[in-house]
DNA sequence: TCTATTGGGGAACGATCGTTTCCAAATTAA
DNA sequence: TTAATTTGGAAACGATCGTTCCCCAATAGA
């Protein structure tokens, strides 16, 4: 008896892990877009049958909703662990920015943000879609708001600083960052928009 | 005879005019990108059946070339006119701002940029949209970076910017307001990011 | 051991995709 | 007039799409 997990479902049990698979989607999802993605590349990406695919999810649609929540849960932990080693509010945000332009050059630049592409392919005609990229939005952009009141009780940016229309100027940047990294900006570019970027701080 | 014209060509007019079809195009591709967008809605909207469309067209990938070159004519013709009602270098930057705040919201901003959707869903794979959306991204770039160092030869911005990295992170934010237009947030946000991304100017 | 249930995988399905073909209509050149 | 050429438009084509079906394997519970 396995006394650590619960009692298993009946039927056979699942040979992949559901997540592992979703990371593999992701990729494809990214690079290609929703819609230029077929069910054949995504079957062979993440090495299933079709039929074991259309177990595992309902359809087409339900494997990228599962693939952007998978890929916003990764990228926000990697997020906070990069900004937990953050001395003050103004290194936080400073940190918070590299993390986008560490993102937007090179292959991962290439091969884009899932939001972004959700934003862009999707959002118009799918509701359920929109609402998480608005959620995606919120979510960073009250990061960076928070950010910056945390820098002005810590004395790291100055008090005249509107947290709010400079979390809204520091998000476009980053999503911009995003776009002008698809076709592949070199790492020094990327980066010098942070630092002058972040003079809004000042 | 007649007089203001070269000779016609042999063989039966075209009966619709190809920019007017262009127009019509654009819309479709900027709404719902290259590949959902189907050579159906595609005819339906530029009023042609398919046979005519492939007569005045190789495929579907040189339609939306078309579109593309033809979305870039007009807004580059609507910028320039923008921008000729400015004062000084800092005016122009700030209309230059203005101008992509205006269409990130609302309709337009829902419609979304082509350059951006190509970018996005296109540029990884065909190296043609690639080298447009570059020569795109240079341009705006290059005008940005003109107008700061007009706004500098003219007194009404600060000597001390650096019109390389600031152009970089307008173009940033340019670029940023119209994936988070898609989602549609509303007017005085996006020109609240105008205002604020106006201080690195200071 | 038997039944119920679920997953794996490949074959098959109908729908839609982008494209071509075909024929009538409209034009120029001879 | 006639021939050559090009367009308009509808119908048809093969390919690929997302999805379902079917059969076998693997597990739980009785």
């Amino acid at each position: 008896m396995d006394i650590n997990t619960a009692t298993r479902p009946p039927g056979r049990p699942r040979e992949f892990e559901i997540e592992e698979a979703l990371d593999k989607a992701i990729v494809v999802f990214s690079e290609r877009g929703y819609h230029a993605a077929s069910i054949s590349e995504l079957k062979d990406a993440m090495g299933l049958a079709a039929g074991s695919l259309y177990k595992a999810f309902k359809d087409k649609r339900a494997i990228f909703l599962a693939s952007f929540d998978r890929y916003k849960q990764v990228r926000n932990a990697l997020l906070e662990q990069e900004l937990a080693e953050g001395e003050n509010g103004r290194d936080k945000v400073s940190r918070m920015l590299r993390f986008y332009a560490e993102a937007s050059h090179g292959a991962s630049g290439r091969r884009g943000c899932l939001v972004v592409g959700t934003a862009i392919e999707l959002a118009v005609y799918d509701a359920e879609a929109a609402e998480r990229v608005d959620r995606s939005m919120a979510r960073t952009e009250a990061m960076i708001d928070g950010l910056i009141r945390e820098g002005q009780a810590d004395g790291s940016i100055a008090p005249a600083i509107d947290p709010v229309t400079t979390a809204h100027v520091l998000l476009s940047v980053t999503q911009g960052l995003r776009v002008l990294g698809k076709t592949g900006p070199n790492r020094d570019r990327a980066f010098s928009v942070v630092d002058t970027a972040m003079k809004l701080l000042d």
